[in-house]
DNA sequence: GCATGTCAAGTTGTG
DNA sequence: CACAACTTGACATGC
């Protein structure tokens, strides 16, 4: 029943995602710039064909796409959109049979923006940015049909509530395109599930339940209690709860347990996870290998 | 060829 | 108070 997913990247797989940087482009003319831009978007979308195709070679069911797909699409100088570039029309197909092919072959998409979404910053520059970016990663969203778009709540500034009353604010006022794929994840230093579970009830998002960083960041919630009242978050809406799992490179007991082990070690995955009906995107570093061993291990695990 | 340093953005915690 | 960690690799540069 549980359905596990790959994070953006590939270990033995040939499947590479190209990028640029900003300081790279700047020394090349606007049509250059968009020559070289359309090269390395029609590449990353090809790829991400690829991708998918590989993962449902190995039976995985889920896959993250990375952010930077189409990168430095929402920077100020640089920016673009696809009709600026000259492949845009191929592009734009490519990621329509990716959406095919993923919705043929229940293949479920999601994206992770990184840290530099903060939606409760005090800052509105910050907040603004953010929003272009959430809306960028929505347009592809829809372009590939993910269901998906995790982010963190953010920093703290001194005071959770306000913070949080700032990222109810501003979620209200986000596109639909992306507070329909909005989800709010618990994360490894700052808000635990219990600080964000009245905040995800209230407002009818979804919390992808993260048990590595629970472990690292506890609260009053057991295991068992977030996972059920994540669960409850998702029912809501009428969706396929997403959880997350990894294991820590150095073990427990280390002073570091936050970085990430190649593998997952099966003691590490929930017992009152098994036999549900959701998505367990899988953070290590062997990336499908271990995606791949962590599921022949369960079925192992099963039987036993 | 191969090693090395750099890359848009924010926030927190460590050294 | 400066800087690394988040996660991680691709690319340009210089030997």
């Amino acid at each position: 029943m549980l359905r596990f997913g790959l994070c953006c990247l590939f270990k033995n797989e040939d499947i590479a995602f190209r990028t640029t940087t900003v300081k790279n482009l700047s020394t090349l003319s606007r049509d250059r710039q968009l020559l070289k831009l359309s090269d390395i978007c029609l590449h990353n979308a090809r790829n991400l064909q690829v991708a998918l195709e590989t993962v449902q070679r190995l039976g995985i069911g889920a896959f993250r796409i990375m952010s930077p797909l189409f990168p430095r699409m929402t920077h100020p100088e640089a920016g673009y959109s696809l009709a600026d570039l000259p492949d845009g029309d191929s592009i734009q197909s490519t990621l329509e049979a990716c959406r095919i092919f993923a919705l043929n072959l229940q293949i479920r998409l999601s994206f992770h923006p990184d840290q530099f979404v903060v939606l409760s910053s005090p800052h509105p520059a910050v907040v603004a940015n953010s929003i272009q970016e959430l809306t960028y990663q929505a347009l592809l969203a829809e372009a590939v049909g993910a269901d998906i778009i995790n982010i963190h709540a953010g920093g703290v500034y001194g005071d959770k509530h306000s913070a949080l009353q700032r990222f109810g604010e501003v979620y209200d006022v986000l596109p639909a395109a992306v507070r329909s794929r909005l989800t709010l994840e618990n994360d490894d230093v700052s808000y635990t599930p219990e600080d964000l579970l009245p905040l995800c009830e209230q407002r009818a998002i979804p919390l992808v339940y993260d048990v590595h960083h629970h472990r690292c960041n506890p609260d009053r919630l057991t295991i068992e209690e977030a996972t059920e009242r994540a669960a409850v978050t998702w029912k809501a809406v009428g969706r396929e709860q997403q959880c997350h799992i990894s294991s820590p490179k150095s073990g427990w007991e280390s002073g570091t347990p936050k970085p990430h082990a190649d593998y997952i070690d099966i003691g590490d995955v929930p017992d009152c996870w098994r036999g549900r009906k959701m998505t367990v995107d899988v953070e290590a570093k062997a990336k499908e290998l271990a995606v791949v061993r962590l599921m022949a291990d369960m079925r192992g695990n099963q039987n036993s």
